[in-house]
Order: structure tokens, then sequence, then C-alpha cells
DNA sequence: AGCTATCTACCTACCGAGAGATAGATTGGA
DNA sequence: TCCAATCTATCTCTCGGTAGGTAGATAGCT
């Protein structure tokens, strides 16, 4: 794929992570890339169509990692907060499609199937990676939660005592 | 305060729940309560002011609640859960502070330091319950994200799993 | 009682800005 | 020559917000 149609879901990426769906406009990106909105249009049809390539790819991107360090033998408590941590710990802190979920009743359809695509996919790993499916949804939804949290709170220290803690001294017993 | 101003503020928390700050306007508004949106501005002169009166409202609904029900001797706990619950049953499932919350780096100053406020009164309510600080953080986390979760799956049992069994069974030891 | 002033709660009509999207011309490399 | 990629220019729609007016209730004064 091109490298324009990358930087245009790049800024997508970065825009979606303050205002979900409803957060970005395609005069913005044009202005983050370089090029006019028109020729945003060119490469996605639709602003449906980009937000939703932005989280497949997006998708793809995270189960690559977790496939890698499941195989890698870690624990899979860890794969997974410590993937999110990425993100809420780099500039923006917060995972866009968590902000399309928290705002999926509004979603176009095409976005939110890739946004209940995106959340199965993570339980799924999880479940293959050997935890149960309560527990897998408990986990999901600790590290969701940590980050709405802590970018409500703005204090990226939340998303820590919000998902390690408890966990581990669980599992430790 | 009159009839009106509060048909308003239920006319926006209703649409907030889809697509937080961005996805409701003073037009749609005035519609559902039938009026024109110039008189939604003689309620609410920005739309800044009335999305923070929304979450003002929302945040003393549920801390009465709480209290209540803290002081009838439940497990705090229970109390948040059932709480959000509610929420999540109740024909939109989703709670409008939780929406702003996680497109919070994209919000309006007054309107996320509301937002601020919520969280860290819900904080305060579990600690003041006889939780440690990081569990409350962990309860808060698993609920907010149990939410956005079950809405991005369109399932609402997800948030029943993602919230109950393993903070029970711990507990339980 | 009668008059005036003020206030509330709405209205109509409008503004400039920006949205998503489209049509059609242009450019440049294979 | 053809096609991908980008442009300019423009469409219609909706947005948040403002200006100014009006009906009706209330309050204060004489």
């Amino acid at each position: 794929m091109s490298t324009i149609a990358d930087s245009i879901m790049d800024a997508a990426e970065l825009r979606m992570r303050g205002g979900g769906f409803n957060g970005f406009s395609f005069r913005e990106i044009a202005d983050d890339v370089g090029i006019k909105s028109s020729s945003v249009h060119y490469h996605f049809a639709t602003k449906e169509k980009l937000a939703a390539a932005v989280v497949h790819r997006y998708a793809d991107r995270l189960a690559e990692r977790v496939d890698r360090e499941l195989a890698g033998g870690l624990d899979p408590y860890d794969v997974l907060t410590n993937a999110f941590r990425g993100t809420v710990r780099s500039a923006n802190r917060m995972c866009p499609v968590t902000v399309l979920g928290a705002g999926s009743l509004g979603l176009p359809e095409e976005v939110a199937a890739e946004v209940k695509r995106f959340f199965k996919m993570c339980l799924d790993k999880l479940v293959g990676g050997g935890l149960l499916p309560d527990e897998a949804a408990e986990l999901l939804a600790n590290i969701t939660g940590g980050m709405v949290v802590s970018a409500a709170l703005d204090d990226i220290a939340t998303y820590d005592r919000a998902t390690v803690k408890l966990w581990r001294s669980q599992r430790a017993v």
C-alpha cells in the first residue's frame, strides 16, 4: 500500500484518539499529511471507510505483536497489559479503538463492525493464551477502563494502578 | 430549576451516550424537546456549559444513590457495579460520562473538569466505603471498561462477566 | 385600579465557518 | 497513450452562536 494512504491513516488515528469518529475531518487530515481534502477522498472514498481502515490496521498490528509475544511464552496478562501500556505512555495516551468503542452506539455500521472485531480478537487471543473466557473479559475490561479513567483523570499512573496489582496477587496465590 | 432545562439535559444526556461531546447538536436537542435551537441557548449559553451541566447532574444523582446504599451497609463493590448495571441495562446502555471520558483528550476545559470530578468522586466513594485506593481504581476501571466492551460487542452480558466473577471469588478467599 | 418597567421564555431570521462529498482539469511516470 | 494521483473549485448541509423581537407574567409606583 502506498505511503500516502498510510500517512492518512496515521493522521486519522492520531486525531481519533481525541474525539472518536466525530473528532476528525477530511480537511484536518489533509493538512496533517500535506495534501488537499479531495485527495484524501481518492484514497478513502468515505469517512466511514477511512475510520474502518484505521481500526482494521490497528487490530492487525496488535494481533501481530500479541501473537509474537505469546509464542515467546509470555503470560497473556502481561502481553495485553503491556501492549496497551505502550499506547498509554505515548503522546496521546489513548487507544483510538477504545474511544470509538465508547461511542459505538452512534457509529456507522462498517466502523462498528471493525470495532467489534477488534475487541473479539482481543478476547480470542487471551483465551488462546490460556485464560478462561470470563477471565479474558475481565482483563480486557480492566485494560480498557484503565485507559479511559486514566485519560479522564489526566494521570497515566492510574492505568498501572488499575491493571496490575490485584490481578497479579490473585494469580500468585 | 425549570422543567425545560431538565428536559434539555435529558435529551443531551441521551444523545451523548452515542457520540460524546461531538455527538449531539443544539438543533437535535431542540427538536427532541420541542423548541427552537435558540431557546436551548437561552437555558445553556454554550454547548460546553450544557455538556458540563449534564455531567454535573449525572454525578450528583450517582453520588446520592451511592451514599444512600453505602449508608445502608451494602458492599461498595455491589453498590457501584449495580449502579452502573442499571445504566447498562437501560435502553441506550452506556454511561454518558464514560463516553466523554474516553474522548477527554479533545474535550473543552469546563467539560473535562466535570468529567474528572465525576471519576474522582467515584474513587472517593469507594475508598470511603472501605476499599484501598488501588482496589478502588481497579474496580472503577473494571466497571468503565465493562461498559465500553459490552457496548462495542453489543452484548450486555459482557458487562456482568467482566465485573463480577473474579472480584467476588477473590474477596471470598 | 392603572400605568410602567422588568423579567422569563420563547420566537424568526440570520451569520460565518466548516463539514463530507463530487466534478472535472492537470500532472507525471510507465 | 494511459492511468494513478493530485489539484481547483464548488456543491449542499449542518454547525454553534447571535440579533432582535414578542407574548405574558410579575412587581412597584402613583
